[in-house]
DNA sequence: AATGTGGTGTCGGTCACTGACACAACGCGA
DNA sequence: TCGCGTTGTGTCAGTGACCGACACCACATT
């Protein structure tokens, strides 16, 4: 039976994303995903420590992408505009998976257990962007700041690509950091 | 048995702070806290939805009084500086609450379970937030994006704060809130 | 005294998750 | 070709979080 183990994983991912549109996360047991996807429930647990964690697996990409085009950043750059960089070419990720990640990032929007799980994901991501920076030499406090305003951008341009397609996420990518910046500039300091 | 009620909870999240430092989050059983408490398993799930949730209880005064000094702000100030007003009066309480907040900060620091609920918590609060700024006509994107930028600046603070308390938390939040027009201000847009 | 209400104990059950053990498929050297 | 370790899997027997239903008890109201 067994190959390589990929299989039954993509299989189960699949499956858990299906089972959670159709009949929501918590109506949905973890032997039913198993079943589905045509393996023991154990197995389930051998690929995924929780029944959350099936769908923030490709997390560990993201975070490569973000973490690669952060240290190749041109110099001269400023923190913000070395997220925007990172973001728009990390995007690529999320705008080549859509089929997967429109239904995934529905499903963890309306799943309260699914949106904590998100957060923390996020956080540590962000934790790592600003280390990041810092190996650019970004100070300190700067970095944990501005890999999270960084990151509230980003995640605020990709629900708004969910629910409007029609431009991609490069243009809400500029918008919402365009945002950002009219935050800072109006404000009396 | 029953006076009413509100001496159960409390002694509930005596017993569950007391056991969460003693032996741990994930090897404390919740019927060892309901025992602890003199009450019954049963009982711990009608005060609280889960095993979490105990050590999160006081976050309506926070969110409360947060709400409260958004709503109250005098006309003309900027989105930031609203909230940096905000989070100087609600800081209060988290500076007198300084003695008990310090064992529960710590269980929930090292405990990943607790720290996803914190997350969660901070979001919920973030988005009462960026709905207060609406309310006050700030536009409906910058005012999400203000508000997690104000609250990273205000979790920045209120670490600094912990780390170093021979400076009061109002000094630690101008800091924060300078670093974070130092961000945008020196982007190129 | 009758009645209602809210906090509680008890019981039985579902389901997420785990440790232990055995087995099947593959890779590789002898 | 045969053994052999490695890895993925199935099976079984748990533990513990959490819930629904019902009965009971303290207290307030009338």
């Amino acid at each position: 039976m067994p190959r390589s183990g990929l299989e039954a994983r993509r299989r189960l991912q699949q499956a858990a994303l299906e089972l959670y549109r159709e009949r929501g996360f918590d109506q949905t047991t973890t032997a039913e995903i198993a079943a589905r996807a045509g393996v023991n429930e154990r197995t389930f647990f051998r690929h995924f420590p929780d029944k959350r964690e099936v769908l923030f697996h490709g997390e560990a990409d993201l975070r490569a992408e973000l973490m690669r085009s952060v240290a190749e950043a041109p110099d001269g750059l400023q923190p913000l505009d070395i997220l925007l960089r990172a973001f728009r070419e990390a995007g690529r990720i999320l705008e080549e998976n859509r089929p997967f990640s429109e239904p995934r990032l529905e499903v963890i929007a309306k799943t309260p257990a699914l949106r904590e799980r998100e957060l923390a994901k996020a956080a540590s991501l962000t934790e790592a962007v600003a280390e990041a920076l810092r190996q650019r030499g970004v100070a300190d406090r700067l970095a944990g700041l501005a890999a999270q305003t960084g990151w509230a951008a980003f995640h605020q341009a990709a629900g708004a690509w969910i629910d409007d397609p029609s431009a991609n996420l490069d243009a809400h990518l500029s918008r919402a950091f365009d945002d950002l910046r009219a935050l800072s500039a109006t404000s009396t300091g």
